[in-house]
DNA sequence: TCCTTTATTGACCAAATGGTCAGGAACACG
DNA sequence: CGTGTTCCTGACCATTTGGTCAATAAAGGA
């Protein structure tokens, strides 16, 4: 499409990659990435086949370009938390942060669920690297709490791997969720009071 | 292969389709229904193709074998609960079982994971059906205990949810919690005291 | 041993799928 | 306008893949 690698996108440019994404989010989260079809992409995103593949190199491309874009957001909120802050505030802010991803952004959940099930083919370098450190900072914030008595001790690291458990579960296993409570529940709404009793009764001092 | 539906399996036949199902297990769970091939199946298996589709109809057939196959032994910890016992004993021995599953049969998880993010294609009748029986049966025991003020009061369901996220977690997000922590750990080691107080704390009266 | 039943496979097929390409349509802009 | 660039598509291709089948080999039982 263009020979200049660093070239501003045109508006049809920026239209039709939104609308790509878009629809490849949609097929990815739904069929995982080899269960997704290019085709399937086309159409979701109201586009040809070779027009798809005019705007990406390729069906790895978009899932790539994808994860990527998404994992900012994933990871925002953890970055957020502030060794300013009230501790507990500060967790119990993350956990509902976390939780808001998962109801709002199912599919991203989703997508990130498929990734890591699949042995994260293209995030192993994020995981052990940038995701790691992010992790870590949290960690070692955490750990300065509860030096200081202001939480109670944990390993903080697994406390944080329970939030992720936690928060995502709802986005990832909706369905079982929603087919074992039955109709006239709202999973999400009952899951936070619930999440938050939780991390209430196990980081009080 | 046979025209009696319930003909009694030869020795051949007994030791074939467990090595298909053990080599279907390994595939479906690295990379999900769709991403997994019959010619992996069979070279997993140590068989040719054709005699795979020998011994199952096709390779939906294999699948939901496995899934049905296994789904009993996923379930059975939460069917031990027992009523009589003392509460937060078997709530702890629940949690143990559940997350021995995870660190014992992690292809299982991750096959049970691949099919709920599908939306569960094959098991919808089961989730609505024998499924959530027994979560509510669990349930309704766990809502007996707090009652009785054995158990602090917390929603009986999103407290089995919980249990299921946290030990399921180390099973499918394996990489990433490897990832994380770096190399000298074992997930599975340090879940166990942190999530057994974590139930300790939430659910003392 | 002989004969029926069960196991196994190479060769093959049709459909699905990721991707290409030449050429035409739409657009931007001097 | 006109012209160069960007955008779009129908037709096409090679590969993968689930599944079939006729033919052969191996068991098994009387």
């Amino acid at each position: 499409m263009t020979d200049q690698p660093d070239a501003p996108l045109t508006r049809i440019q920026q239209k039709n990659r939104d609308l790509i994404l878009e629809g490849a989010l949609t097929a990815f989260s739904t069929n995982g990435f080899r269960g997704a079809t290019v085709d399937q992409i086309a159409e979701a995103a109201g586009l040809s086949k070779p027009n798809v593949l005019y705007y990406f190199a390729s069906k790895d491309d978009i899932h790539k370009t994808l994860l990527t874009t998404l994992l900012d957001m994933w990871l925002a909120p953890m970055i957020r938390i502030d060794p300013q802050g009230d501790p507990l505030a500060e967790v119990l802010g993350y956990v509902r942060a976390k939780l808001e991803l998962s109801r709002r952004f199912p599919r991203e959940s989703r997508l990130f669920a498929y990734e890591i099930l699949q042995g994260a083919p293209h995030l192993t370098e994020i995981l052990g690297g940038s995701l790691r450190q992010i992790v870590d900072t949290a960690a070692a914030i955490l750990g300065a709490w509860m030096d200081q008595g202001r939480l109670a001790r944990v390993d903080p690291h697994h406390l944080i791997f329970s939030i992720w458990a936690l928060t995502q579960h709802y986005a990832d296993f909706d369905v079982q969720v929603r087919a074992v409570l039955g109709p006239g529940h709202d999973p999400f709404v009952e899951a936070e009071p619930f999440i938050e009793s939780l991390y209430r009764k196990m980081l009080a001092v």
